[in-house]
DNA sequence: CATCGGCGTTAAGTATGTCAATCAGGGTGA
DNA sequence: TCACCCTGATTGACATACTTAACGCCGATG
């Protein structure tokens, strides 16, 4: 765990996924014609990972989303694949585009800006609600973070 | 049900479907919770008319995509919204991106633009270079400095 | 004419997405 | 302690996506 915020994992029996190990997913496009589980679970883990950043609970969510928490909560286990209409409104509620959604999801394989990265940098340079030292400070964090060596 | 339908025969093209002029009201709207019939016949359409560009029965299209052609004649009349799934696979047999038929069927807004200073905080959310942990400690600094409160 | 084969559509069945109600656990205050 | 309220997870009922088997229509061949 080790987040910031210490979000309140309760895990059921069986616990299935630390979010500790996978690092990143990188998108890959193809047809992964029977890998598909896969798809579901990164999508899950994705969707869950940006709601908790958010801070935001299954029922908060499914209020914004007009999706019950119950299905909410299996989508985000890799036990279902949403619906475009489900997924549309996901994206909404996490202040998301869409293809960012099915992008992670390895459904669309466009996504030039995204996958590049150095989106950040840029987005930190031009906020306009930053001091100049908050600017700087956030930079070198970025930097640190994403710095191999 | 509601055979509302002529009985026109399935003469092939030429003939206009011309039903009035959907006319594609704006970019504007998310997803207007109950006016979503709309692009499910766009999508149809629209898909319909890239089949036949391309010289396609629905039999052939159904054998290279693993479609029934039963079920692609329903989505092509705007009968169901296929999951992301289908759709992937009629846009590869159409040599189409996913996301082109999604901008038809109207669900992704393309560029999402949004100059209100949550650039930032997307950015870090989306970027694929950081973790889990370094993303939410990255948040968790630049909400502290834009912090209202 | 009759038969065959292709076309798009329809009917009925199965699989899967989705919801309302409920459960078990944990934090907080009286 | 107990009573609340909120968290995520589960269950059973329903709606919708999807398939297989048929139908009616048309053109080509015999």
């Amino acid at each position: 765990m080790t987040a910031a915020r210490s979000v309140d994992n309760q895990a059921v029996p069986g616990d299935a996924v630390a979010v500790g190990g996978v690092g990143r997913v990188g998108p890959r496009d193809g047809v992964p014609p029977s890998g598909w589980t896969v798809q579901m679970n990164a999508l899950g883990e994705f969707i869950r990972a940006q709601r908790q950043l958010a801070n935001l609970s299954l029922r908060e969510m499914a209020a914004m989303t007009s999706v019950s928490n119950a299905y909410l909560s299996q989508v985000e286990r890799g036990l279902h694949q949403p619906s475009l209409k489900v997924l549309h409104s996901i994206a909404a509620a996490l202040q998301l585009s869409t293809e960012q959604l099915l992008a992670q999801a390895g459904w669309v394989s466009g996504t030039r800006e995204a996958a590049s990265g150095n989106g950040t940098e840029e987005a930190i340079r031009t906020d306009p609600r930053l001091t100049p030292e908050q600017r700087a400070a956030l930079l070198g964090v970025y930097r640190s973070f994403v710095e191999p060596e």
